[in-house]
DNA sequence: CTAGTGCACTGGTCTGACCAGTAGGCTGCA
DNA sequence: TGCAGCCTACTGGTCAGACCAGTGCACTAG
């Protein structure tokens, strides 16, 4: 009994060796964003690999967002500077397979937002908080006009605060997360008949979230965050989901 | 002046194209998880494409956690259920590229955590609050013996609030983020001398928090956990971006 | 000095081939 | 009859070599 226990090899692809390597050199920094990487020619001789087998890897990395190629370039792919695409992705596919309902989608906003602006109310600048101004006042423009630059201008503002965080995390999943539920529920918005109200009440809202935010009173902020959000999509969502969202506002 | 308004066009790869009718049909629900597709010499047939395009369309879906495709069986690649692999490998590069500081990965598992105790404290079922019970005895056997021990039941604990708070996007959220900020300092902690004293406080402080989530008081149990958490990761992150967690403290 | 033209290279796609695996049917033995 | 073991027809992974439409750059002709 005993003797060595022996781990289960998985057999790895070549491709994927290629994948690891690039991506190492990628996320240690020794390929930096803007760097190119050889022509494909090129790394299909220095890993003596075929050249279908480097395209595999670098499809691979190009879906992972770490590098793209362009036909035609002399140079080979370009590496990139990170961005939030790949992850926007996975999420966006997590919610359309309807893994996800609007509900936990506005939900995970108002956490996000409200800690977005609890931490903001501490954090911010001034030049920030003139960015949320200017948003709101855009927002004032755009209500009687258009919805789409309202909700340009509604987006501005969310940003603003995101950025006044100082978190990236938070940042990034704001995005994300916002244009997932903007895309779920746009068209319903735009074609709704009581929009102009809702965008009045929404700006109005907003003022006070700003007003909190500028007097560094964090817990108001989060609050008044979390019951905007809650006012503005609560009718999109379906009853069912409500009691859910009505718990956040506990807090 | 006027004229028609031309769109730039871009030029669409043939294995983007089969990419997007794949994916659509997984989405959708046309193509469920479990199903297969068509082998690679069979899916060359149908789009009229090569093989080696359809390969890459198959990295592309691979890449994003779709389809799962294995050597030498009989049909052909697998289409998967949802999981959170890709979400976390792009958040994991995120952190990697040193994007997301130490720092701001405990302040997101702060919000998140905090969220998700405040949602369990409403919602759980007796069986969860049995399984959070159960995971604090857990933690304290392990406590005296074995910190992986301790972090897995940990691990068990919040993963259990996790899922009572009924959002599924704060499950996978507070998965992904807790294995990265595990992995950077896993190796940091094991070989701290006051582990030994980190956990028991640890336990008393899960303690609370359940207590909190029993008696149903969503607030305490949202409080207590920032606390929890910021009095056990504290001492991993640098000076100087303590205050930002602090500001946490304050809601 | 510049406008224009090649050229040498790029990535995208195709064809056709080989290999090592796997599953399922077939064979032949007990 | 039952089953072990082999055969075969597939699978995906990889390779080699080819063509094409783009691109950027050096060179050339004006």
């Amino acid at each position: 009994m005993g003797g060595p226990r022996f781990e289960p090899v998985r057999t790895v692809r070549a491709y994927e060796r290629i994948v690891e390597q690039i991506e190492e050199a990628v996320e240690t920094g020794t390929l930096r964003p803007g760097q190119r990487l050889p022509s494909e020619r090129e790394l299909m001789a220095q890993f003596s690999v075929s050249r279908s087998t480097v395209r595999e890897a670098l499809r691979v990395l190009q879906a992972r967002g770490l590098v793209q190629s362009r036909p035609g370039d002399p140079n080979g792919a370009e590496v990139l500077p990170f961005s939030p695409a790949a992850l926007h992705k996975s999420m966006t596919t997590l919610a359309r397979v309807d893994e996800l309902s609007l509900g936990e989608l506005v939900q995970f906003r108002m956490v996000l937002d409200a800690s977005a602006n609890l931490l903001a109310a501490r954090l911010r600048t001034d030049e920030q908080l003139a960015e949320m101004d200017a948003a709101i006042g855009r927002m004032r423009e755009a209500a009687e006009v258009s919805y789409d630059e309202f909700s340009k201008a509604d987006v501005s503002f969310h940003d603003a605060v995101a950025r006044a965080s100082g978190n990236k995390l938070i940042q990034i999943s704001t995005d994300v997360v916002r244009s997932i539920v903007l895309g779920l529920i746009a068209k319903k918005i735009a074609s709704s008949d009581d929009r102009v109200a809702l965008m009045r009440r929404s700006i109005r809202h907003h003022e006070e979230v700003l007003d909190a935010v500028r007097a560094g009173d964090g817990p108001l902020a989060a609050r008044l965050s979390r019951e905007t959000m809650y006012d503005y999509y609560v009718g999109y969502v379906p009853e069912e989901e409500r009691p859910a969202l009505r718990a956040l506002l506990e807090e």
